[in-house]
RNA sequence: GGCCCUGUAGUUCAAUGGAUAGAACGGAAGUUUCCUAAACUUUAAAUUCGGGUUCGAUUCCCGGCGGGGCUACCA
């Protein structure tokens, strides 16, 4: 039973022997003290005002002294408006600390047990490679993999590559018609960079004869319709889809470059996968579903012969699920990759992490799922995500506005680099171990920048300003970790090692009882963040964290402090801070350095 | 047009219906014989507008204004 549970049972039979008054425990509201009072929790009273038919501030008054006379959890209180300020006995958070202290998974919970929870991520297109807007997804994705996997799920880590279709039919025919035989090889780019280079050349050629035709007297529809390039790609779609060798043999060489490109992307970016899925190998998986549900009548066929829902029952529109040529759509391939992975696991939960631009199509694949008789479509999870948008708008891969995921990483670890050589921090350090830093450090602050973020709000990033390595910054947290680990080296040097409990009886100050209340709060923000689904709770809490170490680091001592037992629980208290500072970085897919 | 999301300091972000709306960057002013100054301290600066519900609204509801998205036989 946690301390805020325990105070609503205590105040619930207070307010009962006072007032006569029947409530709900977890309808009291208790909240963490605000810094610039005195107290540790409050207790909001103005919902017992009317049955006490007192004051605020009287009804406050009551509970508390009866709260202190009859409890010695409760050390002291005051009242401030319909506050009830609470101050907790220092031992009983001593106590606590010995307990974080002896938790090696401390911050893990079992809210469930072990069901399987399939998280889609990243899901890119192979003819370009990633971008900010991949990162984010990529980012978000692996973080709530790992936050879930603290609240007890099995997690599958799925990723859906869109290897095919006409905009991959695009970058292979850019590349056979302009290519002379390039490859990363002879060319000395990453795979994905090249292919994406024909794809953007494939988009300039089109628009030119586009042009010219319009300047031909031709209308711009039309014009796009029939340039030659368009349906020369065209062609060699039917061509991918009727198995010709050479296609698909050109298809094999250049998605093979890709992947070897963004293997390389995504571990740099620190992220994985344990289920890759192709589209090229389950995009017609769902067309038996479909046709399953036309001849239960859930769908139906128009004069043409494609095949639709209607969802203007359920507020929607009509939707397409079978072209008139019988060839699949987009909602129909998600259905029939549902299904697939359904088979393949066990899975209690499946979340889709794809941005809020694709709300609509969620909405309409969990309706539709849930019609064609699957139990879990109607609680399919979207976890939907806002768009990463320059200070003048939307990223645009034609306008060649993207910003690209490798370079972008590249610069972080560059700035990281020269900043760490700026402040002479690292002049004693190998090679290896300046290169292992920067690496964490640049992607810290990048991945910290993206996740502390509320992720279903839109956010902006300006390539023109580097991101911030001061303040509230994956590298602030990364630092007071690294500081607190300088410490404990000096105290293991002294002999002392922080691994077992303190005595309960020492006098510590408001400042450390709040940092051990901070840590108490841990478990609850990992099943928060779970919950949620935002990294971004446990990024503002690990900040808020830090923040307050940092005050206490900078106003008290550890190790010149005189008393021994001070010292000792000044040790623990660092200790166990890094440690919590770990695991919720962590979750974040974020890395923090013994030293920085 | 219809549907959905969104609007907080100059900027980028916080705030289960609760106290004096928090931070960071940027601006101004400081802290280093002392465990790492990528730190710490002080300071100026904001809830788009109008109604409603409530003891109490940045938060919930209605309306106006602004921004974004979806509304493809693309994925």
């Amino acid at each position: 039973m946690n301390l805020e549970s325990s105070i609503q049972a205590i105040v619930k039979d207070a307010v009962l022997q006072l007032y006569a008054l029947e409530t709900e425990p977890a309808l009291i509201q208790i909240q963490k003290t605000k810094k610039e009072f005195e107290g540790d929790l409050t207790v909001v009273t103005f919902p017992f005002v009317k049955a006490a038919k007192k004051s605020p501030e009287g009804v406050g008054q009551e509970i508390g002294e009866l709260l202190q006379k009859n409890n010695s959890l409760i050390a002291g209180f005051n009242v401030i408006k319909g506050f009830l300020n609470l101050s907790i006995n220092k031992s009983y958070w001593l106590q606590v600390l010995n307990e974080i202290a002896q938790t090696s998974d401390y911050g893990c919970n079992k809210v469930v047990d072990g069901d399987i929870m399939m998280v889609e991520y990243s899901s890119p297109n192979t003819n370009k490679p990633l971008h900010l807007g991949h990162i984010r997804n990529n980012l978000l994705g692996f973080s709530i993999a790992e936050i879930q996997k603290a609240n007890g799920w099995e997690v599958v880590k799925t990723n859906i590559v869109n290897d095919r279709g006409i905009h991959i039919c695009k970058s292979m025919l850019a590349w056979k018609l302009f290519g002379n035989g390039e490859t990363p090889e002879s060319s000395g780019m990453k795979g994905d960079h090249l292919v994406g280079k024909y794809y953007v050349k494939f988009d300039k050629a089109y628009k030119a004869e586009i042009k010219t035709l319009m300047a031909d007297g031709m209308a711009e529809d039309e014009a796009k319709k029939s340039a030659p390039l368009m349906l020369e790609a065209q062609k060699m779609l039917l061509a991918w889809e009727s198995h010709d060798p050479e296609v698909v043999g050109l298809w094999k060489m250049m998605n093979s470059w890709v992947y070897e490109g963004f293997d390389a992307t995504y571990q740099q970016m620190g992220v994985d996968f344990d289920k890759i899925y192709y589209e090229s190998e389950t995009y017609l998986e769902g067309k038996g579903k479909v046709e399953e549900g036309l001849a239960k009548g859930v769908f139906y066929k128009r004069e043409d012969g494609s095949v639709w829902a209607d969802l203007t029952a359920d507020g929607l529109d009509e939707k397409l699920l079978l072209r008139a040529d019988g060839t699949s759509v987009y909602m129909t391939q998600d259905i029939g990759t549902a299904r697939l992975r359904y088979e393949d696991y066990n899975i209690k939960k499946m979340v889709y992490v794809v941005g809020n631009e694709q709300n609509y199509h969620f909405q309409v694949l969990s309706l539709l799922l849930d019609k064609l008789g699957f139990e879990w479509g109607k609680d399919l999870v979207h976890f939907s995500y806002g768009m990463v948008e320059l200070p003048e708008g939307k990223m645009k891969s034609r306008e060649g506005t993207v910003v690209d995921a490798d370079d972008l990483m590249a610069e972080m670890i560059d700035t990281a680099r020269e900043t760490a050589r700026e402040l002479g921090k690292l002049d004693h350090s190998s090679h290896e171990e300046i290169e292992a830093i920067a690496r964490m450090v640049g992607l810290g602050a990048l991945k910290y920048f993206i996740l502390k973020v509320d992720p279903r709000k839109n956010m902006t990033f300006n390539p023109k300003e580097s991101i911030d390595f001061n303040g509230n910054t994956g590298p602030f947290i990364q630092y007071t970790h690294a500081r607190i680990k300088s410490v404990l080296r000096k105290a293991e040097e002294l002999g002392i090692i922080p691994d077992k409990p303190v005595s309960e009886s020492i006098v510590i100050s408001e400042k450390e009882s709040y940092l051990i209340q901070l840590l108490s709060a841990f478990p609850s923000v990992v099943r928060e963040s779970g919950a949620a689904f935002s990294p971004a709770v446990i990024a503002n809490y690990v900040y808020d964290l830090v923040k307050e170490y940092n005050q206490f680091y900078h106003d008290f001592s550890i190790l010149r402090e005189e008393n021994e037992d001070i010292k000792y629980f000044r040790l623990l208290l660092s200790a166990n801070i890094a440690k919590v500072v770990k695991t919720a970085m962590s979750l974040l897919g974020i890395e923090v350095p013994e030293r920085m």
